[in-house]
RNA sequence: GGGCGGGUACCGAAGUGGUCAAACGGGGCUGACUGUAAAUCAGCUGGCGUCGCCUACAGAGGUUCGAAUCCUCUCCCGCCCA
């Protein structure tokens, strides 16, 4: 590695956007003299797709490769199987090879888009615990203590509830630990999250006497309702494969406080910039929705191009500021005749069942053409191109069948 | 093996004979408002031929005029002691 820089440089770059790091001093040697490092980095591909909180730890990942170091990705086809436990209150449902399988597929697409796949190192984890005998599992059981393991603050949360803990989640940090040894890791990443298992990782490299790994952690990305953790189960989540027009819509509706925590950790702005604009928005003469609106397009930019950025900010100015129209309208065909206003809703997929449907209409949500429909039972007819509202979001043209009813 | 506590709507969680389609919170939906798909406020949130009926409180039986609530058996889960 050299980037021309001096090593107190070439040091700071790699600081950036890192919350811990353990062994700092260590660490800091080893970059400083300018060795090539081996970066490891779990994937737990029991979720098919990656959302923008996965995205933080692979910005510092992608930023790491272009300083020089090799990332080692570790698929855990295995720990998925378990579910990590972390930050859960509850064993998770365990997930059969094919799924977990089909899972990181998807999975490492989506991790391209963000570190360059060209020497990048993909690993799964049934390399080695394939192999691995009663015996090995024995042997890495040993490393630990149950004390030790149950000071995970969940676990002792868990503990004290007199909620479950199951004997494979315990078992969870050492496994992901013992993957450090098999990759031979010299630093591994993730979230703050993580830093228990990270940290577990030294301690098993020490018991089979290689060389502890360095711990370096990022921030968790809040998810939109700006409240919880970004997670996909919690609905919060802002999938990297979503649709331009979703993943703006999604970032629009974040709290303006989220805002500045998603330019720095969800997007590439450079850190200048974005003090710049940190700055502009405190002074006040930068508004936060055009500061929102411009992080809402980097994303968008970042994962589809300028093109769908455009496109989806554009979109979502008509729709929802102007209240107009979206420009695509997905089309239902509908028979002719008069029908009931809570059938037609079912049969536009606008309600689940009548009973769904009534009450959309007293609330006043639907509108056929430009009338709002009263939630009288009267049945309706309509030309054929007519177009239904329900809500502020959805919107659909009703086509009318052209094939005659005997 | 013994003791104790549980299984309720999308999720969490009340309810221990009628006024329970089931409190409350979350989530979702809708309305108002808004720079916003945010926040806030309000309403809705099993189904159906809508003042009534049907299905529903782990499962199967039973007691009762009447059960989510009582009894019996079954299945499942948790904690503690050994």
């Amino acid at each position: 590695m050299d980037t021309g820089n001096s090593p107190a440089e070439r040091w700071d770059a790699h600081l950036q956007g890192v919350v811990d790091c353990v062994d700092a001093a260590h660490l800091r040697a080893r970059v400083e003299r300018g060795e090539h490092l081996r970066i490891k980095f779990g994937i737990d591909p029991s979720a098919p797709d990656i959302h923008l909180g996965h995205t933080v730890p692979m910005r510092l990942l992608r930023r790491w490769q272009a300083l020089g170091h090799t990332p080692v990705l570790i698929i855990g086809d295995v720990t998925a199987q378990i579910g990590d436990p972390t930050g859960r209150s509850a064993t998770r449902p365990q997930l059969t090879a094919e799924e977990v399988a089909a899972n990181a597929r998807t999975y490492l697409e989506q991790l391209f888009t963000v570190v360059a796949e060209s020497g990048a190192e993909v690993r799964w984890q049934s390399e080695w615990f394939g192999a691995f005998a009663l015996s090995d599992v024995l042997r890495l059981a040993g490393t630990a203590t149950v004390a030790q393991l149950l000071q995970r603050s969940d676990f002792g949360q868990r503990m004290a509830e007199e909620r479950p803990i199951g004997l494979h989640e315990l078992l969870y940090p050492l496994l992901q630990g013992y993957d450090s040894v098999a990759v031979a890791a010299d630093v591994e990443l993730g979230g703050t999250d993580q830093l228990f298992n990270l940290l577990r990782g030294r301690e098993v490299q020490l018991a089979y006497g290689m060389a502890p790994q360095d711990v370096v952690t990022v921030p968790l990305l809040v998810g939109i309702d700006g409240q919880r953790k970004m997670s996909k189960s919690l609905g919060n989540a802002v999938g990297v494969a979503d649709a331009p027009d979703e993943q703006f819509g999604r970032l629009m509706s974040i709290p303006d406080a989220q805002i500045l925590p998603y330019l720095e950790l969800a997007t590439s702005t450079p850190l200048t910039e974005s003090r710049e604009l940190a700055r502009e928005l405190g002074a006040g003469t930068l508004l936060p929705r055009d500061l929102k609106e411009l992080m809402a397009r980097r994303v968008v930019a970042e994962f589809h191009d300028e093109d769908a950025a455009d496109r989806a900010a554009q979109e979502f100015v008509r729709r929802f500021r102007l209240k107009e129209l979206p420009s695509e309208i997905a089309e239902v065909v509908i028979p002719p005749g008069p029908l009931d206003p809570r059938d037609l809703l079912v049969r536009a997929g606008m309600a689940s069942s009548r009973s769904a449907g009534l009450r959309l209409l007293n609330q006043g949500a639907v509108r056929l053409g430009d009338h709002r429909l009263p939630a009288a039972p009267e049945p309706v007819e309509f030309p054929s191109g007519t177009i239904l509202r329900v809500g502020p979001r959805r919107v659909v043209r009703l086509v009318l069948s052209q094939a005659a009813r005997p």
